[in-house]
DNA sequence: GGTTGGCATAACAATTTTGGTATGAATATG
DNA sequence: CATATTCATACCAAAATTGTTATGCCAACC
């Protein structure tokens, strides 16, 4: 195990004498590679026997030749080494914001027309930049954008955590539509009034969850009873299956309803009806103090437009 | 460039703090993972610092993040820890024989009959083994042999080194084929006599190759005159497009003929006589004093049948 | 405002490392 | 057989490292 080695004394001058040995073939060239004398590589070779508790190198007539074990050893240290240089030019990249890993939050909506699409013309430019995406409600973005786990989200002033804490600039709100199976029975002929939705059973998600309250709210500003809602998920997966099997209605973000139910010959289909849901407005949310990466702050202009 | 890095003093135990750090999130707990006291590393993380010229850290209110570099860093240190536990298990097998990389001679027959069929049994009782095969005559062998280049060859005893030099234990002679093109004008009617073999152009390797000398050796002992020979060369592609667009005779050892010439459909055939060309028998060849690798030595009792 | 937790820095002493020279052993060469 | 080449080991001295304790600074918490 690598904690044997390093406990026993291991270093990167025991590697790089390895390394030099394998491609040299003599102890003196090998020394000169690592700009000592012979004598002293040939004790660095030792301790790299001793510390890995194999035979890494034998002599062979004037000179010596690599064990088995010692090529094994040789082939992993030119890997580390090269990982190190992996490394060195990893950070540069990243203050030169032409590489970097990115990690964002994003509310469902503008994950699918905004982020999306984003990344693939950030891609173009910045081929090298990867991205982690999560996709949550706005208070869950809003803890993880505290706990340093997010360098930026998509999403609305969380309303448990102080404002303070967060810098956010408004970008857009969000529509809300009504997504029914084909062949549902409100698709058959004229589109009944309002009322008419309330006889079916919603799915959304339970009680807390900004889309169900905006549904909720909005439905009671125009006078209009509250639906049976059996099943309560934040599970899309579990909301198309419900849909699918039955004639059950789900609110979701607009964008993310023309995504799945926008396409000819869609299992899903919109119904043709505004009430007026919107959910407020999101934008991007910085953490107060924090200051993005260069290549999290091109991404994030690209996303936001700005 | 790890050049700088190891030139700036780079220690393992710098990758070790960061790579805790990155796990833990907190300075004082990866002191504990590594045994040290916390002001040692935060020293450590100082020199880090000093030596990637980057910041790798910075404060966060009571504790601390990694910056995007630092990140960076913490990704690599993880996979050169984990190049070290590889480095470990690679030698240990080495030693038990469950693995490791076989570089073996063959002249040009057994590598067809005997060498590829033993890597295939091989490779389902050791997956993890791999293997060189380096196809050339018995002079090139033996000179790998003794550079250190080759494990074992399956060859003759090359006849301008010393034979004490080696170890060999013979195995098997080499039958020849004459092979020549479908339709050739001697593959129409009846075998006629070997004399009118002398008639057409031979292909073979030039002066001094074994086979060259086994095959005028031969047809000197039968009697018969020497073919004309006007293209001479060990190159197999040569020869193949030489028989393929003219009435050349080719010999080539058995085994190799009937693979490329013993199919239905095939381009080639075998003339249909035996002038009883053998080349002397061929052998397990190795150094002197050597001894293999566990695994080379379960693959030359394969490939051996000993 | 006081307390607590976590980190950065200084100082110190003990230990280890490191590079060199000198020299002997083993092997190859002439 | 003498010489040359390469490597292994011993010894030495200088330098560096390493871990600790002490302490101060900063931010969060109560």
């Amino acid at each position: 195990m690598a904690d044997t080695f390093l406990r026993r004394g291991l270093k990167l001058r025991h590697l790089r004498i390895v390394a030099a040995l394998s491609e040299t073939g003599q102890i003196g060239s090998a020394a000169e590679a690592l700009s000592i004398s012979q004598p002293a590589a040939s004790r660095l070779l030792a301790e790299a026997e001793r510390i890995t508790g194999h035979k890494v190198h034998t002599r062979s007539g004037r000179g010596v030749v690599l064990t088995a074990q010692g090529k094994a050893l040789a082939v992993r240290a030119a890997r580390i080494l090269t990982e190190l240089d992996d490394a060195s030019r990893d950070m540069d990249e990243i203050e030169t914001g032409a590489t970097g890993h990115v990690r964002l939050g994003s509310v469902t909506g503008p994950a699918l027309d905004r982020v999306l699409p984003a990344l693939q013309s950030a891609w173009q430019s910045l081929p090298g930049v990867t991205t982690e995406v999560e996709v949550a409600a706005s208070d869950a973005l809003g803890d993880m954008l505290l706990a340093g786990r997010l360098d930026f989200a998509l999403a609305r002033q969380p309303l448990h955590l102080d404002a303070d804490r967060f810098v956010f600039r408004g970008m857009a709100d969000e529509q809300v539509s009504l997504v029914v199976r084909q062949g549902h029975p409100l698709l058959q002929g004229a589109m009944p009034p309002a009322e008419a939705l309330m006889g079916f059973d919603w799915v959304m998600p339970g009680p807390g969850a900004i889309l169900r309250t905006a549904v909720l709210t909005r439905l009671t500003a125009l006078g209009l009873p509250h639906p049976a809602s059996r099943l309560a998920t934040s599970s899309f997966l579990l909301t198309l299956t419900m849909l699918r099997q039955s004639d059950a209605i789900a609110p979701l973000a607009s964008p993310v309803a023309q995504s799945f139910a926008g396409e000819a010959g869609s299992d899903f289909a919109v119904l043709p009806i505004d009430l007026g849901i919107r959910v407020e407005p999101y934008g991007l949310l910085t953490r107060s103090g924090s200051t993005l990466t260069p290549v999290a702050a091109r991404l994030a202009a690209l996303i936001t437009g700005i």
